[in-house]
DNA sequence: GTTGTTTGCCAACACCTGTTGACGTTAGGC
DNA sequence: GCCTAACGTCAACAGGTGTTGGCAAACAAC
């Protein structure tokens, strides 16, 4: 099943742009991370990145291609899922460039944000699906589980709140591991009588 | 206390100017809002942006000042906290231009990410300094206070994933109590034992 | 009615953008 | 060796940007 790998001399100057686009695009956004910047960090001719990349938005999308790898939840016990969620999510994410332009350019570019939802529906939605059998349900659990930890990213490595940024990795998992573990095993409350009970949400 | 009201008869137009940017601004982002797009949609000159507003960067800077207007939580019984934020939070940013366009700017401008980290400190650091004594605690709730609802705000407002847009208003609170409940009151447990039990809280 | 100020529009500026095509230069096949 | 294709640079294009100054009309004061 080997593809052809041709060797071509330009693989080095292709990697070398999209290094530097990853980087351009997480430190600025799609607007000021200019080809011209990208291509001088890149230490070549503003026309190479065209005539590799086509346009300014194909680079992006080649810069941009995510992987969660999100874990079999399946393989463990359901009282340990949040804190796997958390910690996985954690490491993966520290000092990662492509998270951040993709971040960074979803907010204003909608092709960005499209492609920001089509990695949800086709990684987080299936890890939720293993372990809820209700569509319905399983669909809330999912984009709460999303909603706590984008907004980890957001604030952490693209606003830098001050307090966030000063937590470690540890305090902050000891922090989302029972909130994620709320979103995928917790019990949802009826949202007329809104009577709140955090719960302990261990099990399903 | 009465200051100067000349009611100059230009008033109107400034109206208009600044409610077409945080239209603007809350659709395209910084870069593509572009002055001639928001004098266009207020129906005036693109010149008069400037006399009024000085340049593009005073005009935001005028256009996104935004009061939370945080309840006083030593009112009520700690055990309905979570809920409160949660309710109050909710009613006050569904449709609202201003904390849009803050949000999807301040992911490219830094000086909008700076004026975030002020409404933080400014705003939310002290509700949550009511209620807890530890300064260092009471930094660590704020900052994951401002995760939850930041990241609630990314994914319906901005990024727009469909089961976070899916969600009613009430069911959103369903969700969200518990965790702003547990932010808020919760007590954390110890870093590296990692022991997350997720726990019922519901008093300090 | 004349003056001075406010309000608005128009045209232009200097600059930067993504993108393109022509032109040398290097590498590899034969 | 030659020849072809890939690689890389340079200069330029057409269009859009924030911003500025001048000029006409509308208004206010006297």
């Amino acid at each position: 099943m080997d593809l052809e790998v041709p060797a071509r001399r330009s693989d080095r100057t292709k990697a070398a742009i999209l290094a530097a686009a990853r980087e351009r695009f997480a430190a600025d956004g799609y607007a000021k991370a200019t080809i011209r910047a990208i291509a001088a960090q890149a230490g070549i001719d503003p026309s190479m990145v065209m005539r590799y990349y086509g346009s300014k938005e194909k680079l992006l999308a080649a810069a941009a291609s995510f992987e969660l790898d999100l874990p079999d939840l399946t393989a463990v016990p359901p009282s340990s899922w949040g804190r796997l969620v958390a910690h996985h999510l954690l490491e993966r994410w520290e000092r990662n460039d492509t998270l951040i332009a993709l971040l960074r350019v979803a907010t204003t570019q909608d092709f960005a944000a499209e492609r920001m939802r089509t990695i949800f529906a086709g990684q987080v939605a299936p890890l939720v699906a293993q372990i809820e059998s209700d569509p319905a349900l399983a669909s809330q659990r999912a984009g709460m589980l999303a909603t706590q930890m984008l907004g980890l990213a957001l604030t952490r490595y693209v606003l830098e709140l001050p307090p966030v940024v000063a937590l470690t990795p540890d305090e902050l998992a000891a922090w989302l591991s029972p909130v994620l573990q709320h979103y995928l095993t917790g019990k949802v409350s009826a949202p007329e009588t809104a009577s709140d009970s955090p719960a302990a949400d261990s099990k399903e």
